[in-house]
DNA sequence: TTGACATATTCCTATATGGGTATACGATTC
DNA sequence: GAATCGTATACCCATATAGGAATATGTCAA
């Protein structure tokens, strides 16, 4: 079997270096096709096909304006890697640990009440 | 040109729901390969190839137990994501503009004072 | 209608899988 | 040293890219 396909999940989407660099411009606004050429120096092609497969996972919409066509961000469908991953965050945030202690202070507290 | 190797980086390590299981399990402590295949009802070299793509990206490390090999969870290797991810969380958690609100205020207030 | 502009799709190619199976390698026990 | 256990690697195959180039589709302007 070969590998999973990109539009399987949002995970395999945003894989790909040039898609996450596409959200991260669509998180300041709308834009059209050219310039998200213009701002990633890919080739129009390229582009379109990377907005594909991001439109198939839900991670853009698409609008029609004019001969134009207006993507926007859907964070919504990351949602389940931010899910997935926050769960890793104590594994290297000391602060964790810290509220850890504190949260064991106030239960003990709370016990002595 | 084809899709980026998964050793890549993490991003593409991860986008394998098989090793988001593997790192899941791990997340429970170390383990040796014969305890995956058991967990994860993989056949072993699959298994072990799939811990090795982990382990090239850093998410995992190991440890010579005599003919066994423990594995490790290292979740800093999932910093990147969680870091890249986190950004977006504003666009599906209201809650966020919730505290933007309370923010709001708090700054009005101080002006006040 | 004709032409220019904006975007999507098609075709081609090199490459990297991920699973299945067989096998090599290292450590332990007999 | 031989048999065995635990893992890693090699090899084969079907599949899905991602980029490049050419072209199709759709919209607006003259």
């Amino acid at each position: 079997m070969a590998r999973a396909a990109t539009t399987a999940d949002a995970f395999n989407a945003v894989a790909e270096p040039r898609r996450r660099q596409i959200l991260d411009v669509l998180a300041g606004g709308e834009r059209a096709v050219n310039d998200l050429v213009g701002v990633l120096g890919l080739a129009q092609p390229q582009v379109s096909k990377h907005l594909r497969v991001l439109r198939e996972v839900g991670a853009v919409d698409v609008r029609d304006e004019g001969r134009q066509r207006l993507y926007r961000l859907n964070g919504q469908a990351l949602k389940p890697i931010h899910d997935w991953v926050k769960d890793y965050e104590r594994t290297w945030a000391e602060r964790f640990d810290q509220l850890d202690a504190v949260l064991e202070d106030l239960k003990r507290k709370e016990q002595d009440a």
